[in-house]
DNA sequence: TATCATTGACTGATCAGTCAATCAATCGGT
DNA sequence: ACCGATTGATTGACTGATCAGTCAATGATA
C-alpha cells in the first residue's frame, strides 16, 4: 500500500508519459493506470475524472519548469546572466523531451476549451514575462516591458518550430537566435 | 445531386467549423457530415477515413492562407512593404477566427504523429521563410536568413500567445511587436 | 473493528468504418 | 422521343470496438 501522495505522483507521471507516447490527449485512463502500476479505478478515485488528471499533469510540468527556472536564476550573477538563464532554461534538454513537448502542445489545445488550463498557461506566461521585465529593466530601461514581450514570444515561437520540425531548426540554433535578439535589443538606443 | 468537388469542399469546410466548435480534433465524422448536409457514409466514401479528412482540412486552411499572402504581396511596392505584408497577413482577421486558430493548434499537435501533417506544416514554414529572406536581403544583406528565422519565430510565438490568451496580448499589439522587431533588425549595422 | 487503499468486472454510451440498397443522371441504340 | 443499362451519388442502419466512469467487494493497517 502506498500513500495517496505517492499514487497521485505516479499517476501524473504516467499521464505525461502516455501523452508523450500517443502524442495527443487520446490516451485512456486504463493505460495510464496500468503504466502507473495501479487499477483504473484508483485513478478515478483520486482524480475524479480524466480532465482533472490532465490538469494535474499540466501543473506537474509547469512546476518542474518553474523549479528549473529558479535553479538557473539562483546561480546567475548579473541581470544579463539572469535573462540568459531564463532563455537557456526554456531550451533545456528537459523541455525537449518528447513527452514534455507533447504535453505542452496538448496543453495549448486544452487551454482553448478549459478555463483552468488557460489559467495555468497564463500563470506561466505572466511569470516568464515578469522575470524577463525585472531583469531587462537595468539594461533597457522603459523598454523592458516591450522587449520582454518580444523575447517571450520569440522563445515560444522558436521552441514550437524546433520542437515540431527539428530538421528545419535545431533547439540549439533556436536558442542562439533568442540570445542574438537579446544582444540586439540591449544594444538599441534607449 | 452535387459534384464530387462540391461535396469535398462542403465536408472540408464543415470539418474546420466542427474543429473550431469543439476546439479539438474530438469531432465525429457524423457531426461533420450533418453540418455539411450529407450522410456520414458519404464522408467516408470521399475521404476514406477521418485522418485524411483532417489532412484535407489542413490543406484547405493553408491554401487560404497562401492565397491571402499572395494577394498582400501583389500590392506591396518596396521590399519593406512586402515584409510588412507578410507580417500583417499572419495577424489578419481571417487568422484570428476561432475555428482557424483551433485548426492551427490542432494541426501542430497532429504534426507530431502524422508525417503528412508535418510535411504540410514544414511547407508553410519554408514558404514563409523564403518569402521573408527574399525581401529582407535588400535591407539587411547577409543577415537575411537569420533575421527571417527570428521574424518567423516571433510571428508564430506571438500569434500563439494572442490567440490563446487574448487578454494578455491583443492581436494588434502582437503585430506591432513584430513590426518593431523588423525596424530594429533593419536598423542594425550590417 | 473501523478506516483507508485498491481492485476489476461491468454498464452505457459513443463512434469509426462498412455495406447493401436506393436514387439520379447520362447515354447508346432503336 | 423512348428505354434499358450503366455509372456515380447517396443513404442510414448496423457492427465491433473502445472507453469513461461506477460500484460492490476485498485487502491491508492501525
Amino acid at each position: 500500500m502506498a500513500s495517496e501522495a505517492q499514487r497521485r505522483t505516479q499517476l501524473v507521471e504516467a499521464t505525461v508519459h502516455e501523452i508523450g507516447e500517443a502524442r495527443s490527449l487520446n490516451v485512456t485512463v486504463s493505460k495510464i493506470a496500468k503504466r502507473a502500476g495501479v487499477s483504473s479505478g484508483l485513478a478515478f478515485h483520486y482524480f475524479g475524472d480524466k480532465d482533472r488528471l490532465f490538469l494535474a499533469a499540466m501543473r506537474y510540468i509547469l512546476t518542474i519548469y518553474g523549479a528549473e527556472v529558479r535553479g538557473a536564476l539562483a546561480v546567475a550573477q548579473t541581470p544579463r546572466d539572469r535573462v540568459e538563464a531564463l532563455i537557456r532554461t526554456s531550451f533545456s534538454s528537459t523541455n525537449f523531451r518528447d513527452d514534455v513537448i507533447s504535453a505542452w502542445l496538448n496543453f495549448y489545445v486544452l487551454a482553448q476549451s478549459s478555463d483552468e488550463a488557460r489559467r495555468l498557461l497564463s500563470v506561466y506566461h505572466r511569470r516568464l514575462h515578469s522575470n524577463l521585465t525585472h531583469d531587462l529593466r537595468p539594461q533597457v530601461g522603459d523598454r523592458a516591458t516591450a522587449v520582454a514581450e518580444r523575447i517571450g514570444g520569440l522563445i515560444d515561437g522558436l521552441y514550437l518550430r524546433s520542437a515540431i520540425i527539428p530538421q528545419a531548426l535545431h533547439g540549439t540554433a533556436a536558442m542562439d537566435h533568442v540570445l542574438a535578439t537579446l544582444d540586439i535589443e540591449i544594444g538599441q538606443a534607449q
